[in-house]
RNA sequence: CGGGGUGUGGCUCAGCUUGGCUAGAGCGCCUGGUUUGGGACCAGGAAGUCGCAGGUUCGAAUCCUGUCACCCCGACCA
């Protein structure tokens, strides 16, 4: 986190601070440098450190809360559907991963291998797994007989390694932090569907957990998992016009289970294929937070998922009773059903405040002699900074009405941005232009040939394609770049 | 994997060009006191084998060689 301050942004800075008389000093402003603001937010708000080893972050109290509050939040949409969890090994033998041709392939340039015990150099080398497929295939080889056996809806938390080459919080990390589900079905309908079934859970953790919008469907030919058939994604755009692939549901059809010999036997007595799926989320999640609601004060949590939604901060804390009504508040939110902390640190009131924002707490409640005077409190919304007035009697029932409020505008705020970024070309120039004087996602018909994808990334500069739109009508009949007939209607746009 | 940059108290850095007293500053931390409605102030204090190895030299944070690590920007993956 060392000697990011270039001489350029720091001067930089320092004009912009003059004149916005910004209050948190220490946060780059997003619109003067973007990486740099998030990794100010990620360091400020407490959220992650650098470890021992390159690409592996650890996880500070702040960002494992939040973790744990988007894992109890998507668990318990899993739940609901019936997924059951499991927990399968760390290390894959070499052999196993080498089972699918196409996996391995995708994987082997990223995969950390195992190759001693001790002192002992192993017959077999072992990879840490960077995915695993291959063992819950392995599994099922040997728990799947029958047609009763199915289906299989299981999933676990886990981390996996995958040895990125470059490395950034919570975007792009070696050993990172998701949820791997994944499941073997009688039948290709029914696998199919629960490959969209899966989608749409990820789309209401974002929409209804997160506040954040996207745009979603199949990822291109080119773009799939290694060795899926289709690839579905969650897209979401982030402040700076980067999309972040934020969820995926792949569906494999019968190629794993085949090349693994997991075969069932049906009501006739007779051997049937079986057909899997997979899905993944993970704690890039957590970047999409950051960037999709965070401010030039630091981090802005949407309130459903943030780990404490209130904190209360005494001020004058010296006067006489202000202490007293301050943790007597906190017991009564509590009491509430409320996740409520309490500032009763001897810093100042203004530093209380900056922190509190800076750690994207939603709503705070300043508690000094004029609120007990009046009997009135003061509600301060972190996403808009507005002060409400709730009289002290009634903000057990007001606070939540506040914080539906909070999460509702920030879903409405982002969805405005995204749906003001998203372009329509019909032809090449149009979209260089678009991609030059704007941030966003640009619409534009395709072949499908990924060498056209290519030459398009190349002049855009970095734009390609995030995902099919399969229920609109072209707006092109022919491919924005070699101008044959155009095969799909594309969402295009810088990636993380 | 290409391009760029940096390693000096916990953090951010100055010092290096032109080798020389006891290696500095700000922030943070600890103690005491004064403060308290948007990052308060004063006084005192603890804390560094200058990334590592070798070399040059009477003398190296500074020069040379090697090495390791990390960060940023690009190309690719959640």
């Amino acid at each position: 986190m060392q000697h990011l301050e270039t001489e350029t942004t720091k001067k930089k800075v320092k004009g912009k601070m003059a004149k916005e008389k910004k209050l948190v000093e220490s946060i780059t402003s997003r619109d003067v440098d973007f990486a740099q603001w998030y990794t100010d937010v990620v360091k400020k708000a407490e959220l992650c450190d650098y470890s021992a080893v390159k690409g592996c972050f650890n996880y500070l109290p702040n960002g494992y809360a939040l973790w744990e509050r988007i894992m109890g939040d998507l668990d318990g949409r899993f739940k609901a559907y019936g997924v059951k969890n499991v927990s399968l090994p760390v290390l894959i033998p070499e052999s196993l991963l080498e089972v699918e041709a196409d996996h391995v392939e995708g994987f082997a340039p990223e995969v950390a291998w195992v190759t001693h015990g001790g002192m002992e150099r192993l017959q077999e080398r072992l990879c840490v797994r960077p995915t695993s497929e291959v063992l819950f295939c392995d599994l099922w080889r040997k728990v799947v007989k029958s047609y009763r056996d199915l289906p299989k809806i299981w999933n676990q938390w886990n981390t996996v390694l995958r040895w990125e080459k470059t490395s950034r919080p919570f975007l792009r990390s070696r050993e990172f932090m998701w949820q791997e589900g994944h499941t073997l079905h009688a039948t290709y309908e029914e696998a199919e569907n629960l490959t969209l079934d899966m989608l749409h859970i990820y789309e209401d953790c974002y929409r209804d957990a997160l506040a954040i919008p996207f745009v979603s469907g199949r990822k291109a030919e080119h773009e799939k998992f290694a060795g899926a058939q289709d690839t579905y994604t969650i897209e979401a755009l982030m402040y700076d016009g980067r999309a972040l692939q934020s969820a995926t549901s792949h569906f494999f059809g019968n190629k794993f289970p085949d090349a693994f010999g997991i075969k069932y036997v049906d009501k006739n007595n007779e051997y049937q294929s079986c057909y899997e799926t997979s899905w993944g989320f993970s704690a890039r999640s957590i970047g999409g937070i950051i960037m999709v609601h965070g401010d030039d004060s630091g981090l802005v949590l949407p309130p459903r998922i943030a780990p404490i939604e209130c904190r209360v901060i005494p001020v004058a804390s010296h006067k006489e009773g202000v202490t007293e009504k301050a943790f007597a508040l906190v017991e009564e939110l509590k009491k509430a059903g409320y996740r409520v902390d309490i500032d009763d640190s001897d810093k100042s009131p203004g530093w209380k405040f900056a922190d509190q924002e800076m750690v994207g707490i939603p709503t705070r409640i300043e508690i000094g002699p004029k609120e007990i005077e009046s009997g009135k409190l003061i509600v301060v919304r972190r996403d808009t900074r507005e002060r409400i007035e709730v009289a002290a009697a009634e903000i057990t029932v007001k606070l939540h009405e506040i914080t539906e409020q909070i999460h509702h505008d920030m879903y409405a705020k982002a969805e405005k941005f995204l749906k003001d970024h998203i372009y329509e070309a019909t032809n090449i120039e149009d979209m260089k232009a678009k991609f030059q004087e704007s941030r966003g996602f640009v619409k534009a018909c395709w072949c499908g040939d990924p060498e056209c994808e290519g030459e398009v990334k190349y002049v855009t500069g970095g734009a390609g394609t995030r995902c099919l739109i399969e229920d609109e009508e072209f707006i092109s009949d022919t491919c924005i770049w070699c101008g044959k007939p155009a095969k799909h209607m594309v969402y295009w746009g810088k990636a993380y």
